[in-house]
DNA sequence: TTGGTGAACTTGTTTGGACAAGTGCCGTTC
DNA sequence: GAACGGCACTTGTCCAAACAAGTTCACCAA
């Protein structure tokens, strides 16, 4: 088997491929609608057998970029792709990525014993410090998101030497070795109360779009609980699910 | 190769083992954070090889029920399945998979030109006719979300021969035939409008938490066009995400 | 007791082959 | 010209094998 170009990464090729993929989508080389070249031919382009180009393929169609069924070629379903793990955790990563400016004001960064409630969705005792942090987000300097996040002290002891003024607390702890591997977000809204009425430049009661997010470390433990405010006509949240394929997105009742 | 049951039904293998895993998650046979059966053993457990078994582990990977790395044995993450595209789509759907009872009370169907904002999105030209129905939606009793749905005239035109007030509009039509494929949901939050607040018991004004829904068929045309208003303290959105998979859900901004 | 080595086991990656099932096209036939 | 049948091509499904890379745990040595 020839490799045209030994690659150096040592990622594992299926990942290259769809990342590759992902690329040609996004890039307007393959076109919305239009079918992509069948498995043979990326087989021989790509000099790698047909288990691992279907390997690549699946990941699209996972996200729901990539549609096709038995006999017919696969097709472009979406033109945008869905986010990375890094782009959909962090605002600044977000921000970035759509080749806008993010801003943030850090109103507060303090150590103070969670209250019971908190307590509870972190799995912490009643009282147990934690690091909460206030902040206002912008994008190109409009006020968009007011976030609230509280760390645990092992991860937030790390920010009192970090200048959260200066850009991605995602970023920082991961660059610290804090190993972020899971979210689990929670979206309902919410009217703004006095703090995100100030910031955010509207009424009191106005509705904010809420993102609820508890972020997890590869072993299970809660790092961190964060309740993100923002303006809805400034950002929100899409998803796309289909009959072949279910959606990793759940509507959940609550209890009264 | 043996198979100890030759089962009737055709679905292919993969699909049959991960609906199989789904239900020992659900049903509390393989309990959150415990690992789960080697893949050797899944594969001397059912007759099949192990690209099989994979297969069907991936499909939850993918969403979300299932973890693990190299090495380590996979374990479950997550207890609550994610949801059918028809549990996803419908609120009668969903209503039941919780062991709850969905109402609905019809307060207007009408057919009547769209406005330019509607035909925009739905691809049809200004003042061609669609089908709207407004409908209040209750989980056992209490109003929980005012469906505003449109409909193109071709799928609308069936609704009146059904009764609204009965059940399930999603059901009816995919029952009569009609191929609803694929849904792109864009979640936001909306001030309560005088409709809303009547219909939902709330003040004008107060935070809803929306659902905007474009509903496809397979050939990509937009047969329905809804807005979904929840009250936020019953229903939400959860999302999870890892390093290792995509979400299918993204964040997306609006520009000003 | 502690530390390190290594074997056994696990999952991840990649290849190759075979068959089933669906689509599209071309040519034949009526 | 239209309908039919068959062929080529495509994707879906399934199997078997091999190696890479990480984890766990028992065993042995210092």
């Amino acid at each position: 088997m020839l490799k045209y170009v030994p690659s150096i990464s040592d990622e594992p090729i299926h990942q290259r491929l769809s990342d590759l993929f992902r690329e040609k989508i996004s890039s307007g080389d393959w076109k919305e609608g239009k079918p992509l070249p069948s498995e043979a031919e990326l087989c021989t382009q790509h000099g790698v057998s047909r288990g691992t180009v279907r390997q690549a393929l699946a990941s699209l169609r996972s996200e729901g970029m990539v549609t096709g069924g038995r006999g017919k070629p696969p097709v472009v379903a979406r033109p945008v792709p869905s986010q990375s793990f890094a782009t959909f955790m962090s605002f600044s990563e977000w921000a970035h990525s759509l080749g806008r400016e993010p801003g943030q004001r850090t109103l507060e960064i303090a150590r103070r014993p969670a209250d019971e409630d908190l307590a509870g969705k972190m799995g912490l005792r009643p009282g147990e410090p934690v690091i909460q942090v206030l902040r206002l987000r912008s994008l190109d300097g409009n006020p968009t998101m007011v976030e609230r996040s509280n760390f645990i002290v092992e991860v937030g002891n790390a920010l009192f030497g970090f200048d959260t003024d200066s850009g991605s607390i995602f970023g920082y702890l991961t660059s610290r070795g804090v190993d972020l591997t899971r979210g689990r977000h929670v979206i309902d809204a919410v009217g703004a109360d006095a703090t995100d009425a100030e910031l955010l430049g509207v009424e009191p009661g106005s509705a904010l779009l809420r993102e609820h997010r508890l972020t997890y470390a590869a072993d299970g433990r809660i790092l961190e609980c964060s309740d993100d405010r923002y303006l809805p006509h400034l950002a929100n949240f899409v998803i796309e699910n289909t009959r072949a394929s279910r959606a990793a997105l759940v509507r959940v009742p609550l209890v009264a």
